[in-house]
DNA sequence: CGAGGGGTTGTTTTT
DNA sequence: CAACCCCTCG
């Protein structure tokens, strides 16, 4: 490319500003951000530089006088949306932060506030989460089914998740029925009627899951043409990101928003899809091209990240892929340290090999916070937290566990949410349930008088047993008085439900409640950064913290040097100087669960191939040689199956095996 | 009718 | 090693 698309502009009155594109972009980069108009499909391959791409696409629209507001940026999380748009206005000021960027949940949510009128859904409504949803499914199977005894019927989760599985991949019951749970066939009849009953009971109750907030935008944009209209016309140009994770609802709201002005650019790696349990589906970014024709594709396959020695290992392990785009990084970057395959005695000795290494590199300069330790499900880093618990050395850990999952996070939120949505029935039986003296068969009579009363918090009005007479005047009275700031800050609101619940936490967990009772101050801490209370709640529910600590600024928990703990779908995206990926065994990674289809098993392969792309300098892959496996009540011991198919020649093996050792 | 205990289950990954 | 279910006791 000889012209060059060095050009000054001036903003206002701001000073003029100077991109050097062409010096800073290569050139598929560089075509990416100049194409402006018409449908762009950008495969990027892992640390090709994809993020900075977008980051110089959305400074160029707003450079040439595209307003901020009718962009919008459709990311996995919130957080790489707003990380995009700070860099953004280092390259072309503040404005870019107008430009209206989350995940398809979240804008789904603020639309659906905003339009959702035009198809009858009340902008009150409050979203609920899976867990929400199980209960709910579990009332309506006990109705539905109450003799659970004689044949083995789905538990709460498990309807939850078959229900969210036929939603996100656009398939009838029946088939998903007959093709993964087979041993539920004999229920069809009665899972069709409680997921009828159970979309009823969500729309009386204006509750809506994470599938419904997709499910209604899908529809409103489908059956109202006024409001398609309306957003097309003020959302130009769309990008979404991380397009292989899509499912089929989200790329028909994609293709929607992009119909009428077909400025829509797609950007994500087939390669490195890893959500199709959630119905995420690979054909969408490889059908794009054929929806939106003619569709200019770019492929960026230069990784600016790894050493050459890590893509040559990743290079080879995706060969084994059954399918996706072929293709092959390249680096410029000099050859470092092959990937180390670290063969321990058992979990004791990776746990220790892990913090040794991490101190080792630590005195050679590479601060904790450029290091991360990958795995492949939560629980798998239980032993090793313990290890550097007791090694001082601070870490944060994502995934797995979620500080909003945890009982008393959600008793508290539930008292909000009652406030925010009296309808909201789940939340009210959590919070009646926790009161002394009340139980499942005390609760219809309850809920009965709120439906039928004026003032559904002036709960001392409601006849109940003397038993629990005190504890339901004591939550009447704090319903009344934060009714009374309804309109207000959600922050005096989280402090009078936390006083009273104070008290209820105590008695309900006995044996850890200090340490609960500081998840408790985070959520003031955090209610304090919202005007809404709705605000606080769906953002909440939307995006969640990753751990308990993320209730800081952001910025300061990243400038605080800490290890980071993954599992591998949290670290997506994500890059730094040195990573472990520890379990490699056939059982753990791939997991026990993938080994019934080959489907499965290709994700696994894109999970490794998401973990072993992560590291700029040093990998390390670990396994101890023997793990007794309390799920399976087997042992684990052979290395996984993604190590051979690398094989020997890109990866170099140390034996922490002491010869004596007795267990080799 | 509610609470608390004991046995049994089955354990990915996330918005 | 939970969370969940069922059962018994108060």
């Amino acid at each position: 490319m000889t012209h060059s698309y060095q050009l000054k502009v001036s903003e206002g009155s701001r000073e003029a500003s100077l991109i050097d594109y062409s010096g800073e972009l290569n050139p598929a980069q560089l075509e990416a951000v100049m194409t402006l108009k018409g449908p762009i499909l950008c495969i990027a391959g892992a640390g090709s530089g994809k993020t900075k791409t977008l980051v110089f696409r959305v400074a160029r629209l707003v450079e040439t006088g595209v307003s901020p507001e009718s962009i919008l940026l459709l990311t996995f999380t919130r957080k790489a949306a707003l990380n995009m748009l700070d860099r953004a206005a280092t390259l072309v000021g503040k404005a870019t932060q107008r430009v209206a960027g989350g995940t398809y949940h979240s804008f789904a949510n603020l639309v659906l506030r905003q339009y959702g009128a035009a198809i009858g859904i009340s902008p009150a409504f409050s979203i609920i989460d899976g867990g929400d949803c199980a209960d709910i499914l579990n009332h309506i199977r006990i109705e539905v089914e109450p003799k659970t005894r004689e044949t083995r019927f789905p538990q709460k989760r498990t309807l939850q998740e078959i229900f969210s599985k036929t939603l996100n991949r656009g398939l009838p019951l029946r088939e998903v029925i007959m093709t993964e749970y087979e041993q539920f066939q004999e229920h069809l009849s009665d899972l069709e009627v409680i997921v009828k009953k159970f979309q009823e009971y969500k729309v009386k109750h204006h509750l809506m899951d994470y599938d419904d907030l997709l499910v209604n935008l899908q529809m409103l944009l489908q059956d109202s043409p006024e409001v398609r209209k309306t957003l097309s016309a003020r959302f130009r140009f769309v990008m979404a990101d991380e397009y292989q994770d899509t499912n089929m609802i989200q790329a028909r709201i994609t293709c929607l928003l992009g119909a009428e002005h077909r400025n829509i650019m797609v950007v994500g790696d087939d390669a490195q899809s890893i959500y199709s349990f959630r119905g995420a589906n690979v054909q969408n970014i490889l059908e794009f091209p054929s929806q939106f024709q003619p569709c200019k594709t770019i492929r960026l396959e230069q990784n600016f990240r790894s050493t050459r020695s890590i893509l040559n290992a990743t290079n080879q392990l995706m060969t084994h892929a059954k399918q996706g785009f072929a293709k092959k990084l390249f680096s410029i970057r000099p050859d470092g340290p092959k990937p180390a395959v670290v063969v321990c005695g058992d979990e004791a000795e990776q746990s220790m090999f892990v913090a040794q290494r991490i101190l080792e590199l630590r005195e050679e300069g590479v601060g904790l916070s450029k290091i991360a330790v990958l795995f492949r499900s939560g629980f798998h880093s239980y032993h090793l937290e313990l290890e550097l618990k007791k090694r001082n050395i601070p870490f944060a850990k994502w995934g797995g566990f979620k500080f909003l999952e945890a009982a008393h996070i959600k008793d508290l939120l539930a008292h909000l949410r009652v406030l925010q949505n009296p309808s909201d029935v789940v939340a009210w039986q959590r919070i009646l349930l926790l009161i002394e003296g009340i139980g499942t068969k005390s609760l219809p009579g309850i809920f009965a008088w709120i439906g039928a009363s004026e003032n559904p918090y002036n709960l001392s009005a409601c006849k109940v047993s003397k038993r629990s007479r005190d504890g339901l005047d004591r939550l009447s009275k704090a319903l009344q008085d934060a009714s009374r700031h309804a309109d207000g800050l959600p922050e005096p609101l989280v402090e009078i439900f936390s006083d009273y619940y104070l008290p209820l936490l105590k008695e309900h967990y006995l044996d850890d409640y200090p340490k609960r009772l500081r998840d408790l101050d985070q959520v003031s801490i955090i209610s304090g950064r919202f005007e809404t209370l709705h605000g606080f709640l769906s953002e909440l529910a939307l995006e969640p913290p990753r751990d308990s600590r993320d209730g800081q600024l952001t910025v300061d928990a990243e400038k605080e040097d800490r290890l980071v703990l993954s599992t591998v779908h949290s670290a997506k995206g994500l890059e730094w100087h040195s990573v472990f990926i520890i379990w490699a065994l056939e059982g753990r990674f791939p997991s026990f669960s993938a080994f019934r289809k080959q489907s499965d098993l290709e994700e696994e392969r894109r999970l490794m191939y998401v973990a072993m792309t992560r590291p700029q300098e040093n990998l390390f892959i670990s396994y101890p040689i023997y793990a007794y496996d309390p799920a399976s009540g087997g042992i684990l011991a052979k290395p996984s199956r993604f190590l051979d198919e690398i094989g020997s020649e890109f990866l170099e093996r140390w034996d922490l095996i002491r010869p004596s050792d007795p267990t080799r």
